[in-house]
DNA sequence: CATCCAAATGTGGGGTAGAG
DNA sequence: CTCTACCCCACATTTGGATG
């Protein structure tokens, strides 16, 4: 949805430029009308005038009398059902029951303003959340809303223009060479194959993990196949309970081949001969879930004696090492199953300019000075 | 040690700002 | 009017304390 920020902006010739979005193009493509002039004030105005003129000149205001919650309902479980995986929706479900419906729920939709739903928000950071947490809640009030504006049934989204508490941006953590080694020997220790050297290897997400069965892997073709992944949701129809879901991997890309190198194979093969479970990692005959795998991964890093960290570094440690070994991104965004490079290059950019730096400092080191 | 439950964090797509 | 790095939001998972 649309950032705050005005759309102006002075430019080197002095003017003033302002943007608004004025159709779509017929495949969706926003395109936007301009306006110049040379006073910021004149520009403001008018921009205004035509934003408001571009939105709303072929709008009528529909009647609602349901209250937030109604709303909330039927946004979610009719309008969202269908489009969002089981996963999101669960996720959702939550947020609205356990903190929107109590705190604004009873109110009429129609009346719902940027007031109230401020106090939300003060009530939210009131409960110890963190700032991330307090940021999905509102997500989900702000697309309902959102919704609600686009099937004009109230003007404008009192979620809008809200300040927010600030979340943390945060780094990306990896094993260094040592802590790698030390991790491995515990994990090479185990009887059934390990999820942490498998993690280290491939890449694999951890709900990836969890689901992947024997007959994934070709050791013919020396494939591994990534074609579901496990989770525990809440579910959906008696909210009481949770559940193990097994589903697609995350996205269409996520769902995909890595090779299988000489030493993994081996390894694996080895393990598959001492296994009776259909699964790779499994657990009383059947598969480990994420927590239990999570469970294990914790028991490792202790007796390894490492800091307390996520499985997940072990993925981030994978596309590192590639990095370092001089991978190209293209390559390792396939491998990680990423859409398309740009969010490799945003995660891994850095590791690159290490590799850089290491590389200018060995042939520096010949000067001699 | 497994399961439940709520919170935290990662990922993809799209908009904005800034420059040409 | 066009190009694109960077940032934000919506969506999708992972994490870990509590509980049995």
């Amino acid at each position: 949805m649309s950032r705050k920020g005005e759309n102006i902006y002075k430019r080197k010739d002095g003017r003033w430029e302002g943007r608004y979005m004025k159709a779509r193009n017929e495949y969706g493509k926003i395109v936007y009308g301009y306006i110049y002039g040379k006073r910021y004030k004149y520009v403001k105005e008018r921009l205004a005038e035509l934003k408001v003129q571009y939105s709303f000149t072929h709008k009528n205001i529909h009647i609602y009398e349901g209250t937030v919650q109604d709303w909330l309902n039927h946004w979610l479980n009719v309008l969202m059902r269908k489009k969002i995986k089981l996963s999101t929706y669960s996720s959702y479900r939550l947020r609205m029951d356990k903190y929107i419906i109590p705190f604004l729920g009873k109110k009429q939709l129609t009346h719902l303003n940027s007031r109230e739903v401020e106090e939300f928000v003060n009530y939210l950071t009131l409960l110890n959340l963190s700032a991330s947490t307090v940021h999905s809640i509102v997500t989900v009030l702000k697309s309902a809303m959102n919704k609600a504006v686009v099937e004009n049934y109230i003007i404008s989204n009192p979620c809008n223009n809200l300040s927010l508490p600030t979340t943390a941006i945060n780094e990306i953590s990896v094993l260094t060479m040592k802590e790698q080694d030390r991790l491995e020997k515990v994990a090479l220790k185990e009887e059934n194959c390990s999820a942490v050297i498998l993690a280290l290897y491939t890449g694999l997400r951890i709900g990836e993990i969890s689901g992947l069965k024997w007959t994934d892997i070709d050791f013919d073709k020396n494939i591994i196949y990534v074609r579901r992944t496990l989770y525990r949701i809440q579910n959906t129809t008696n909210s009481k309970k949770t559940e193990v879901i097994m589903a697609e991997p995350k996205t269409k890309s996520s769902k995909r081949s890595i090779p299988l190198a000489k030493n993994l194979k081996n390894y694996l093969l080895e393990k598959q001969n001492n296994d009776s479970s259909e699964y790779v990692i499994f657990c009383k005959n059947s598969y480990a879930e994420p927590r239990v795998i999570s469970y294990r991964f914790r028991k490792n890093i202790e007796e390894a004696g490492i800091r307390n960290i996520h499985f997940h570094v072990l993925r981030h440690t994978f596309a590192t090492r590639c990095v370092e070994q001089g991978i190209d991104i293209a390559t390792l965004s396939k491998l990680m199953g990423h859409a398309s490079i740009k969010l490799t290059l945003d995660t891994y950019t850095d590791s690159l300019w290490e590799n850089r730096k290491a590389a200018v400092s060995v042939i520096d080191s010949k000067l001699g000075l």
